[in-house]
DNA sequence: AATAATCTAACCAGGTTAGTTATTTATATA
DNA sequence: TATATAAATAACTAACCTGGTTAGATTATT
């Protein structure tokens, strides 16, 4: 299961995806705009400082932005930033789980049925993401905050 | 996340397929098969023949036996059966959960790549699975137990 | 110095998972 | 009919995970 923070990091990105790259946002400001709580916003934040993909200045006047062209952030790497390796079953992701996994003909099928899974979430990008909200209301930005 | 519990009983479908259809064979000892907890058993078997895929029958010289030809058996029904509905994210499986999911575009990646994890286990039959677990220790069961 | 913002880390309630335990019911067989 | 066998049911538990809260520390601008 995908968690929500890794779906509230992966709206926050979205957001900064479809500002101005330079200048810094408030984390909370654009965290709402997704209906993120508050609260969680700084772990969020912080998360995602660490992984590279924004950058923080605090103090006034301080904030956030991109990093990364949001075409090269795949939905994958925001997941897994958040929840670890995306895994099926608990045998995909520990590998001395099941002693049998190498040759275990289930495992087989879990493991297929991931693959596919997980391509899906690394074609997908945040500049995809980013242009389907912008697709939805366009220049809602604009106007208003 | 596929639990034990749907894995478990996926193995004692395999198990079963793999036998002689009209025989009744002890659950425990089937499940025991693939290390299956033996107190865990009960419910399992339990589930299995309320969802209509095995027959059991009490007393001495009861047991379990297949009611459904294993190529008809998918591994996505019987997951569903444990686990209910298979579900990367809770909009996925919870219509009400959120209210913007019918324009959401990250709704709509959900969708589309949960679409491509159902429809690997959709074609993932018992039989499949009975067939290479035999492909990997052949007639293993006809000699010991 | 005051204030605005991020950063860190500990914490908590509720839900889920995996498994246990105990009891009951049905039935074949001696 | 008594007994043993095997499934059925149900309640319970420990451990873990998720989503979110709380409180404070840090940093930079004004």
């Amino acid at each position: 299961m995908i968690t929500k923070k890794a779906e509230y990091a992966i709206n926050i990105l979205a957001e900064l995806a479809g500002r101005d790259k330079d200048r810094f946002y408030s984390s909370r400001e654009v965290a709402a705009v997704h209906a993120t709580p508050s609260n969680l916003v700084p772990q969020l934040v912080s998360a995602l400082q660490k992984g590279g993909l924004i950058q923080s200045a605090r103090g006034p006047s301080g904030g956030i932005r991109l990093l990364v062209d949001p075409g090269d952030i795949s939905l994958r790497q925001v997941i897994e930033l958040f929840d670890g390796p995306v895994g099926l079953t608990r045998c995909l992701t520990q590998p001395d789980y099941c002693a049998k996994s190498s040759y275990c003909p289930l495992h087989r099928i879990w493991s297929r049925t991931q693959e596919k899974m997980l391509s899906e979430l690394e074609h997908a990008t945040i500049k995809d993401l980013a242009e389907a909200y912008n697709r939805h209301s366009p220049g809602e930005k604009l106007e208003k905050e």
